[in-house]
RNA sequence: GGAGAGGUGGCCGAGAGGCUGAAGGCAGCUGCCUGCUAAGCAGUUGUAGGGAUAAAACCCUACCGGGGGUUCGAAUCCCCCCCUCUCCGCCA
């Protein structure tokens, strides 16, 4: 959520800057609505103060014993206006509410102006795509054939964009899981947290996610809860309505979670494998951070994640959104993109955002620096990564023509020191 | 699910219709004092919206878990909801 008065006094530089984004930044009404909003306010108070007063008047002859009756009949005609106006000044701050949650955030000046992710720039690449000896084969074929991931099997459970993994398809899961987090722990100063799975809509509130993007969501019949689209939301959420005293900053936390997308709007992409499911696993990076530092955490953090792929000796690049493919609440984001032999192209693993204030302002998240007065801090998050596209990424990248696949010398100690699948 | 207790400023904690934006304490800030530290003394310190101003000072409004109600006037009375704690039941 934007600040009003920051919108109030850059109305015009923000609607240019918004409608970069494509779409749906109409603010045309909000000049209206502003002003609609100051008049019934300014009317409310001043019937409010002179109850006030007229009260306070009231009171005061009371204790002297003295007759008060005019006055208060007087405040009870009063008290009949007020009551209007105020019923109208609540349904205008309501309508500012709605319409301010429904603005998204304004990007970056460093955020490259474009339409869609062909407008993305390539800001890096780490590692060489594997040239194979033999066509490579997809994640799917050679999951299959190893008997460790049964998409027919998950089909009869749960439907499509679900999956089964089986054996050590199941451990190199919980592998990956337990390398990232301790990699993210041991080496890159966060704390680990595991938070519920099953969000109120508030919290989704303050991340951004809600109002606008309810049909992305599976919400649980008869309760105002949300099955967590991503660990971004709890996690976040963890501060929100609290003033964090600004040595405590940065706060840095890592959390490994299962994730529940509806894809709506999804139909005929990526049908087939890990790639897009309803629930997939995923280690996720929050930071909370003065609002100078924000940038350079964002930097850390993207390399943070990046880092993870280095050590599975995954190649991958870096690519910068530009404003037409940002997310609703962002101001910047970086896009890690491993590449994947079997599709013959670099697939998103990782995004990686500064919030600014816009997910604080909503949640509530303020900093207190010494002796100062609190104001809204920064939020960040990332993945690190996205635990079942780093799957496909090794079985794809490490496969062998025999179909088999060797395992990552860093993963190793934790599958037992297996060092090949099948 | 049943029974009780409770939610007040950055924190602890009083207040039980008007004189309360809220005593007292802690913490913070400013000054004094003191070899240093600690202690002590005095002053000061909530958030948001609006008005005023060159900027302040200043003025108004709202806020005592959330929402509604009673009243001229609500932290205080009434109703609904949420959360925490204790006991009982149930359960992994």
């Amino acid at each position: 959520m934007l600040d009003l008065k920051f919108l109030r006094e850059n109305l015009e530089e923000i609607e240019k800057r918004l409608k970069t984004r494509g779409g749906d930044a109409d603010l045309s009404g909000f000049k209206e609505l502003d002003a609609k909003r100051k008049k019934l306010l300014t009317e409310s108070e001043t019937l409010k103060a002179r109850r006030n007063a007229v009260s306070e008047e009231i009171g005061k002859l009371k204790r002297e014993k003295k007759d008060a009756s005019a006055l208060v009949a007087e405040m009870q005609e009063e008290g009949a206006k007020l009551k209007s106006l105020d019923t109208d000044a609540a349904a205008v701050e309501e309508e500012m509410n709605a319409f301010l949650l429904g603005v998204p955030n304004v990007p970056h000046s460093s955020v490259p102006i474009g339409k869609d992710s062909n407008d993305n720039p390539v800001v890096r690449k780490w590692g060489e795509p594997k040239k194979f000896a033999f066509s490579p084969k997809e994640h799917t074929e050679l999951g299959e054939k190893l008997g460790i991931l049964d998409f027919e099997r998950a089909g009869k459970i749960s439907g499509a964009r679900f999956s089964l993994l089986m054996g050590l398809g199941a451990l190199l899961e919980r592998a990956l899981i337990n390398f990232m987090l301790d990699v993210h722990t041991t080496e890159h100063g966060y704390t680990e947290v595991l938070p519920p799975f099953m969000v109120k809509s508030s919290a989704l509130m303050g991340t951004g996610q809600l109002p606008k993007f309810k049909e992305d969501l599976f919400k649980i019949e008869g309760w105002d809860h949300f099955l967590i689209p991503t660990a971004e939301v709890p996690v976040t959420n963890i501060h929100n309505d609290e003033i964090i005293d600004e040595e405590r900053l940065p706060i840095s936390y890592t959390a490994f979670t299962p994730c529940f997308r509806s894809e709506a709007g999804s139909y005929g992409k990526d049908v087939k494998g890990l790639i897009r499911q309803h629930q997939f696993n995923k280690v996720e990076m929050v930071k909370f951070t003065s609002p100078e530092a924000s940038y350079g955490e964002l930097e850390k953090l993207t390399d943070n994640a990046e880092d993870i792929l280095r050590r599975l000796g995954l190649p991958y690049q870096v690519v910068l959104l530009c404003t037409g493919d940002m997310g609703f609440s962002s101001a910047k984001t970086y896009d890690i993109e491993v590449w994947l032999p079997g599709q013959g192209k670099y697939r998103e693993i990782s995004s990686c955002s500064n919030f600014e204030d816009f997910q604080a302002r909503r949640a509530g998240i303020r900093v207190r620096p010494k002796g100062g007065k609190p104001r809204f801090l920064h939020t960040l998050n990332g993945s690190g990564l996205a635990v079942g596209r780093t799957l496909v990424a090794i079985l794809e990248n490490y496969q062998q023509e025999d179909g088999s696949v060797i395992v990552p010398e860093a993963l190793r100690p934790y599958m037992r020191g297996l060092e090949k699948i099948g």
